[in-house]
DNA sequence: ATCCTCCGGTAAATCGCTCGACAAGGCAAG
DNA sequence: CTTGCCTTGTCGAGCGATTTACCGGAGGAT
């Protein structure tokens, strides 16, 4: 079975190469009498057109660039799925494929994140795996290339994003612990990224400024992976600096739920002696023995906005973006007012 | 900043066209001193050549695609996880990059599969989305696209594949039951795979024929999602209609940790009550409470393996490929002696 | 009948790179 | 001094589409 090409198809149904492209692209300048012939013969030999000679000609690849954090196992994470998913969803229904990549060590060396644009490989990059170190995305500014980071936030540098308002869950998780009567809550903390950053501060802020009483809080680092075992971790060290909190606060469901384990195998109940809560609101937040109480990230939405908004970059409709998605809080079992609380 | 062409650099370093594209490719006609400074041009403009124009005249992508299974939230499936990473891991030391895909009802029904390789959008073709109804995937046989399926089986068709050995699996995990005294066995099946099918039949198998006195097997379908909430409802369907067995095999940890969790809502004790058994090995197992018993998956193997096999494939090294990985059982606190066994 | 639009289709110039065939120059051997 | 070979670089013909400008003929208006 040789290769065929457009010509082929323009030979067999009599017209020219033009036309079988003006076809095969929808183009409302050719009959539907034309269209249907050709499209006969398309079928025929189940035609698709080549796609680099497709680039090549248009100087567009349909493709959008996806590029994950280099976790040790990195798809295990729940909270990428979500967001690959709705990713997915949108560029298909556009047309657009998806290359992935994760950003290793050697992949920010060999420039690959500027080759993939610069080579056209990609028509636009979506990244979810900045961090507080991703100086290298400098290039980004100003530049020609299309670029937006995903569920992430750089302040101080020029680059588009599309994310869930990382403060505002702050504030609803803080509110929701507060009043419950906690006063003395423990932190566990991602640091490795600025939305964490922003999570911790504006946690702390409004313990602080709380009108019925300002609450101690004691922050640990869970760890550059926010896994279950940094959380298991932190909960450790928590409970050894501070024996006598009556919440931990974790910046997402893994690392609560780490924290959940390492209080069970310590006999201390939750939520009787330790409320704990969550953010993200994964599946498996329903699934744990209490509930884990959380705030609710849509990250499917998240995916889902951010490629409305590449692609809107991409056909230039827009110039810039940043977008901050509202979040909500999830009540579940694993919280309750504090022991002793007023 | 205009788009720059191998010709820029041609002109600008003093020689032809074709040198350059020469020495872009390391070919060994080039000397190091003209490759030193064409490169330093290449270098001081931060060029990379077009990758479509790349495929077109090199007929070759350079690509892979890989597609996954249209599970609601796919990649929060560990299994997923491991698989791509180590597919990416071999795919990227080779100068591949990944095209991913969602085997989606649009998927299949536009033929994707077939115009991806046809289009030579991608150079082969790594599929985990295999299901007893993939039918579709006849094209591939005795096909020139480069196709495997990954940790699939298709018995009956002419299919390249790299898997673990699921029957042996059975095997491994049926001998450590029965080991253990247990006669009354609830099995949680996943059918919707070739698979899971050789597992549960070879798992039944080494039940029936075992020398010390043939066990009790009762299956029930953990559903099309092998997920946690399905080997929840599974377990609850099997207690109810044998409630006196006193091991519960899933057929992935998922379903078995659902089924531990229905056993802890119900107050059946594990392992004293009912030993739980999972296949995999994920993460996971290790932190619920008991550690689950599995069987070890290693699945990132899988996935470099396959990733070997689809480019030898390419390259014409090897013609076709149906390679069995082995497993290896991993004992942890879920499964005991069977309580009355003798 | 003449002129002017549409309409539907086509010719041909790209797009940017690869690679096999060929050429020039240097050097050793005859 | 040829001849022949080896090394290194260049020519140029594709690769398979897209897309712009052009063109012939059918109608409609004058």
């Amino acid at each position: 079975m040789k290769r065929r090409t457009i010509k082929d198809i323009a030979k067999e149904s009599g017209f020219s190469l033009s036309t079988v492209s003006l076809v095969l692209n929808n183009h409302p300048r050719i009959s539907q009498a034309t269209r249907d012939r050709v499209m006969a013969v398309v079928k025929k030999y189940n035609f698709f057109p080549n796609s680099a000679a497709r680039g090549l000609a248009s100087k567009s690849s349909k493709t959008l660039s996806v590029v994950v954090p280099n976790l040790t196992r990195v798809f295990s994470d729940i909270y990428l799925g979500e967001l690959i998913s709705g990713i997915y969803e949108r560029a298909t229904s556009q047309g657009y494929k998806i290359l992935l990549d994760i950003a290793t060590a050697q992949f920010i060396k060999s420039q690959e994140y500027v080759k993939l644009l610069a080579s056209r490989r990609a028509d636009g990059m979506l990244f979810i795996a900045s961090d507080i170190h991703a100086d290298y995305l400098s290039v980004f500014e100003d530049s020609p290339y299309k670029f937006l980071l995903v569920n992430h936030v750089y302040p101080g540098k020029k680059l588009n994003y599309v994310s869930v308002d990382y403060a505002a869950s702050a504030r609803l998780a803080a509110e929701h612990l507060l009043g419950l009567g906690h006063r003395k809550i423990g932190l566990i903390a991602g640091t490795n990224t600025f939305t964490g950053l922003q999570f911790r501060d504006e946690f702390i802020k409004v313990c602080k400024g709380w009108p019925a009483g300002s609450a101690q809080v004691a922050w640990v680092d869970g760890g550059e992976e926010w896994s279950q075992r940094g959380g298991y971790a932190a909960a450790a060290k928590l409970m050894a600096q501070t024996p006598d909190l009556t919440a931990i606060m974790a910046a997402n469901d893994r690392m609560a739920i780490g924290a959940m384990r390492w209080l069970a195998d310590n006999r201390r109940d939750v939520p009787e002696e330790v409320s704990v809560m969550g953010v993200d609101d994964i599946q498996l937040a329903a699934y744990v023995n209490p509930g884990l109480s959380s705030i609710r990230h849509d990250l499917y939405q998240v995916g889902i906005e951010s490629c409305n908004r590449i692609l809107q970059l991409i056909k230039g409709e827009i110039a810039d973006c940043s977008d901050l998605l509202p979040t909500s809080l999830v009540v579940r079992g694993s919280t309750t007012r504090a022991r002793g609380g007023k």
